[in-house]
DNA sequence: AAATGGTTTATCCAAATGGATTGACCAGAT
DNA sequence: ATCTGGTCAATCCATTTGGATAAACCATTT
């Protein structure tokens, strides 16, 4: 293991808890126990590094959300048991893992000034839409259309960035999985009724 | 209008399309149109004067959902309908003030680093729940209970914040209106199925 | 007209930042 | 042993940053 690893590494530790804005390059030396010098010669640039040290993060978000899809399999179970228990999963993690989610988010933001970050977040965007409609619907990927993809994936892909913020920033009013799933058939039900409620 | 008045708007802007991390004392002052020392003598600190922007963009945010809100309430069309007409004008608006919202996004970043935010946005996003519930459910919100604020309000909240990523990062692929309550159906559909769908 | 108090600007400054340079180091080939 | 290509660390550098200082400005009061 040379510098160039020690710097990913560090590199890494800075975009959870400094954020890809805030760390300097000698955050990164620091961190790494090298001289900020190194990155220049490995990575050529800061950005560059932060970029490379983003795509490790993608990997560690996508064991993550593996991890709670994984608890939404139990066959024994009904459709809601096993959505319930995804997001009790999800929501542990939001906690367990806090800064990783946290990054995941600020990749957001720096979409819009990294051209790089933008196309894996799209990347990344696209293969939880049709992840999850699959794990959520019990179809293997390949038999699984387009359209439904667009539907169920990106709303179960919308859900998990939009309460992953509820919960990052205000876990005390943020809603725990049963009323997630409580809101979400109450929501449909409201939607799907023709007279008022 | 002095310098006092000049400097927020031209934070704000910056806000918007430089985002709070990378805007400078300089940017501000330049878009202000204004010596940037006047910020120290107005604000004390360019982080002081960020947060006090930041709020007026807070408040143009509350106008744009209000206007999103106001297109879900023609008492003519069903309640798809009227969910459909609430995100056709939501979309409409991520499009149009694009700048603001990728603000808001940023603004959870934010939270983390700047407590006064923290709380401006954990009230903001109280104010949502509550407002969403009790605007879907044409409930006023006096007789809104907070159970329902906290499922269908949160989940509501979720999904604006969510969509809005896709939207902000992927417009290509991102879910029109139809997609979205399609989604939603099918998903609360598939919760509710005992059954394997 | 002179003085006053609030405001604005022109500079200054120390610290931080990203990056480049330069020479040391070191294992393996000659 | 020495040469070589790659790695590393110490140091330097120009620029940018947020903030402070102090002098000018200006409307109002005396």
């Amino acid at each position: 293991m040379g510098n160039r690893e020690d710097l990913l590494a560090g590199a890494l530790a800075c975009l959870k808890d400094r954020g890809w804005a805030r760390t300097t390059v000698r955050d990164i030396a620091t961190a790494a126990g090298v001289n900020h010098a190194a990155i220049g010669y490995h990575f050529g640039s800061r950005d560059a590094l932060l970029t490379e040290a983003f795509m490790l993060a993608m990997e560690e978000w996508g064991d993550e959300v593996e991890k709670a899809t994984a608890a939404g399999v139990d066959p024994d179970a009904s459709p809601r048991e096993r959505y319930e228990a995804f997001w009790r999963e999800a929501i542990a993690s939001f906690g367990r893992s806090r800064e990783l989610w946290l990054a995941t988010i600020e990749a957001g933001v720096q979409a819009e000034h990294t051209p790089k970050i933008k196309e894996l977040v799209q990347m990344g965007m696209q293969m939880s839409r049709t992840g999850f409609a699959s794990k959520l619907l019990g179809v293997p990927e390949e038999t699984l259309d387009g359209q439904t993809a667009r539907t169920v994936g990106s709303i179960q892909l919308a859900l998990m960035s939009g309460l992953l913020m509820q919960w990052l920033i205000d876990p005390e009013n943020a809603p725990s999985e049963q009323d997630i799933a409580d809101g979400l058939v109450a929501l449909a039900a409201h939607i799907t009724n023709s007279p008022r409620a």
